[in-house]
DNA sequence: GTCTATACATCGATAGAC
DNA sequence: GTCTATCGATGTATAGAC
């Protein structure tokens, strides 16, 4: 028996898309409260602070994407589509969460400032060791490159997808398609003509 | 004559290395008055605002980065090494300014809430039309591709030499030398083997 | 140019009635 | 589960003496 709306639903979509438009810290309990009609102490009885908002909202999110990249590597096949499809499912997810997405790139300093946020820094890290892995199963098998710095690549592949949702918004599988290949194709074999 | 030091001089330092630190809006006029140990009142004498520091500290990078990538523009040669140069250049002006390059692209967020940073985007439009400039041109005369998209490719790019300061700091030209060349081959040429 | 003192706003969070 | 009312902390900025 589910209520045809949860409020508690109601205030982390409503706060996610404060705290992705406007950044957490000007983002008041206030704020939140009068989004959905209710007073600021009312919030209090759904959640214990705006950090715990913070939290369900940003975890929620990072936790599919680690799901989803684990699962992506089920299948069998190549290094380089291997890398493919985690730059897909990325954006894909990222995509499918564009409030949180929004909110983690924007507030490292935030999440970094206390250790309430640690939860959140543990999903990250294994987000992380899956992009490793390819990347390093990768040079291992002779599909990547041995002269460039795995690491380095690793960081901008790395944020090239986690920041390109700032500017590609697609509301179709198709242009998730189409973006992770060029990213994947640019990362993989250069934007030189020759 | 100039004093030894000049105290708006060191308010200025002092205040990147906070705001890049903890972030702007957690870096109070009060822990930037006790950091060159006066009190918060004094420091109006100097600065109308909180805001004023913000704007000079990035101002000054985003301008002496603008400046130098026109410059190294002059050069003639072929659209690669335009490229090249500009990653280096933005990577050593960037180095060189490092709490400024971590401040501005930590706080897009409050930057973009209010008209009183418009000065400072109007640097950035400036700088990103450098390089479009350069992208542009390398697609007409052939040495870059024309399947994939050259916006794509101008985010990315320009987003991994931006944030690329957050974990490079090199302290020699030749680290930045470096770096500059494996970006480049990276983002022209492929991290795959074949 | 620096100080003390403080005005004034706004924040997160709590208490207790309904 | 929502309200009103408010506490206590903290923020930017100002006033005026020295």
């Amino acid at each position: 028996m589910v209520a045809p709306y949860d409020r508690r639903e109601v205030i982390l979509t409503t706060a996610a898309r404060l705290f992705a438009h406007k950044g957490v810290k000007p983002s008041t309990i206030r704020m939140i409260a009068d989004a959905v009609d209710i007073t600021s102490g009312s919030l209090y009885h759904h959640f214990d602070s705006k950090d715990a908002i913070v939290r369900e909202v940003l975890g929620r999110y990072l936790t599919t994407l680690s799901n989803n990249l684990v699962e992506t590597l089920q299948e069998e096949t190549d290094s380089a589509t291997r890398l493919h499809n985690l730059v897909f499912r990325s954006l894909e997810v990222s995509n499918n969460n564009l409030y949180a997405a929004t909110i983690y790139q924007n507030e490292l300093h935030y999440l970094n400032e206390s250790p309430r946020f640690d939860p959140i820094h543990v999903i990250v890290d294994d987000i992380q060791r899956t992009w490793r892995r390819v990347i390093e199963g990768g040079v291992r098998d002779g599909s990547f490159r041995l002269d460039l710095d795995a690491t380095l690549f690793h960081n901008l592949i790395r944020d090239a997808v986690w920041f390109s949702v700032r500017y590609y918004h697609s509301s179709d599988s198709h242009t998730t398609e189409t973006l992770a290949a060029e990213v994947t194709a640019i990362f993989l074999h250069g934007f030189s003509a020759t």
